[in-house]
DNA sequence: CTGAAAGCGCTTACAG
DNA sequence: CTGAAAGCGCTTACAG
């Protein structure tokens, strides 16, 4: 059955359906009934099509109708429960909706989000979600100017409506949750370390303001030193953290499972203490409750951020607002201790 | 500058810079110089298209040139360190060859699968490549009827070339590594179980097979009960375990990372002697040299699967062969004890 | 009940 | 140096 040569089109099936083109187009496009095309020359084209192997052209269709069909994504890595998550849900929900889901992975460079934009303009997608993206407002400019409709998934930006987490309220709970872990189980009571992230990101900073709220709110206070935004990287986290070498009781809130996987190697290789330190992370992993010192994480509410995405997505004159998605807090029950030796 | 209504056209160029579509044609998909187009008109078409936001439909262009430039992946997760390393690499280097990747997220479901498939050559994709795909051929078949190329990774087909792990050799390294360390460290030698994955799917087979191979090149005996191919999950895997509870030294294959989390589940969730336990897994996780009792896991390297996939691409006349990548052995260094009590 | 015709936005031989 | 024309494979008012 290999056509190498070309491949089936309505004409070829017209021929041999003794029809016209048109009439196989709407035979195969499913408006037949409406032309009240007969029954029996449409059964006739549809096992001719199946017989061939037809598969419509849907550049050529969607050219012509004026549409793509396509819900372009920007996302910065798919190794990544957060967004690996939001990535799959995005596209079983695109397609759940008759679209064509084109998902682009931009590992947080600004240049290849850029492109990748450009590029989903220019197929002409029906809308771009730009989910962490570094410079959203490039983007929706971009799109707005090329009459694309764009919105921001993560991250907020001031040109498009944004879907984010509330990572404030979620931060405070989340320090909650560690001071009174360590206040319970080591009878201390801060202040706690703030690792991982950039305080330029917006995410990090509603954070570090939910931390440092829920300090306030009990009367501690918080060293600057104590504040160590270092970035997105594991070997970030435990450089920072390679000088502090606790004597007594510690805790920890970690900015994101990248910043995590450094502060678990920092707490494994303490020489010893590290039995009285309690962390906890804002950002999921499965691994998260088999590690020792680990109070609890955050998981951000991916299918409702989603959810609200997708319905606003036609709309028309939307207000650029934020739309805030409370998130989950799972404490985990009794710390594990660290390694013996 | 935002246009609702229509979009630029090349016609709409040629109107304003008083020339022909044809020369703004080729001046904005560079082929002026080759029609010696004067340069005078070629810059005042570009600054015109700049300054209209122009940006060419993709769509009629690779129409008219029959071609889409679309490059397909279909993979079963990003939400997984493996299958989102390979999703981000794949991206990357279709992009740098000119190519526009289009890789969807289909969850291990046939039917998912075999729609994604169809969906992409609807599109006309140039290649379709489809990683851990759980009916290949089916894919493979679909795709040759309709004169399109498939590439089969991770996971063997035998209606196209493969490019997969070489899971035999790694899964016997694997296997020597974790039955050294049991004797270093425990005085004890196997047999270890093998937990998680299924025996229907080639790579967990070859996986056992290597298992196995190494067994009986130290002339230990594996009881047909130490085989738990359970499937991909950490619940079924720590199911199960239930039932084990070992009084002395003991060690495990651990199938996927899937599996490894309910291993560690079990591991941590033991009331005594998991001091004793030791496991290497077959896949790498981040997390893993931190999980006490962990003596090495398995990386396959994704980076030379995918060089050797793009070098078949466009290819023709390629015999359905399997090309075995080696895989790299992480063996981690002193076990970490288990938490006390 | 069905077909001829125009057109989606491009590209590219062909003819000056 | 440049334009008119045909055509990629479809869809859809329009006219019987």
């Amino acid at each position: 059955m290999s056509k190498d040569a070309k491949r089936t089109t309505i004409y070829d099936l017209a021929k041999l359906a003794e029809a016209s083109p048109s009439a196989v187009s709407s035979v195969l496009n499913g408006t037949w009934e409406k032309r009240r095309i007969s029954r029996k020359l449409a059964e006739r084209v549809m096992s001719l099509a199946e017989e061939q192997g037809y598969s419509v052209n849907v550049q050529a269709s969607l050219l012509r109708r004026e549409r793509s069909n396509i819900l372009g994504m920007i996302v910065p890595k798919y190794d990544n429960r957060y967004f690996g998550k939001i990535a799959e849900e995005f596209e079983a929900t695109a397609r759940a909706r008759g679209f064509f889901p084109v998902v682009t992975c931009t590992q947080r460079d600004p240049d290849l989000e850029f492109e990748a934009a450009k590029e989903l303009v220019s197929y002409r997608a029906e809308c771009l979600i730009s989910t962490g993206a570094t410079d959203p407002d490039r983007i929706s400019a971009f799109c707005d100017a090329s009459g694309v409709q764009s919105i921001n998934l993560d991250l907020p930006g001031t040109l498009a409506p944004s879907v984010i987490s509330d990572n404030y309220s979620a931060a405070q709970e989340l320090t909650g949750l560690i001071l009174d872990r360590c206040e319970k189980e080591l009878g201390w009571s801060g202040p706690l370390r703030f690792v991982g992230g950039r305080l330029a990101d917006h995410n990090t900073s509603a954070r570090l303001e939910g931390f440092l709220a829920e300090h306030r709110k009990r009367g501690i206070a918080v060293p600057q030193s104590y504040i160590m935004a270092t970035g997105y990287s594991a070997e970030k986290a435990a450089i920072a953290l390679a000088d502090f070498h606790p004597e007594g009781p510690a805790g920890i809130f970690v900015n994101s499972t990248i910043s995590l996987e450094g502060v678990v190697r920092w707490h494994s290789g303490l020489a010893r203490g590290g039995d009285e330190i309690r962390y906890g992370c804002f950002d999921w992993d499965p691994f998260g409750p088999l590690l020792p010192g680990n109070v609890g994480m955050v998981e951000q509410d991916v299918s409702a951020m989603l959810t609200r995405a997708f319905e606003l997505i036609g709309k028309t004159d939307l207000s650029h607002e934020q739309v805030l998605i409370p998130c989950k807090l799972w404490p985990f029950q009794a710390p594990l201790a660290r390694r013996e030796g």
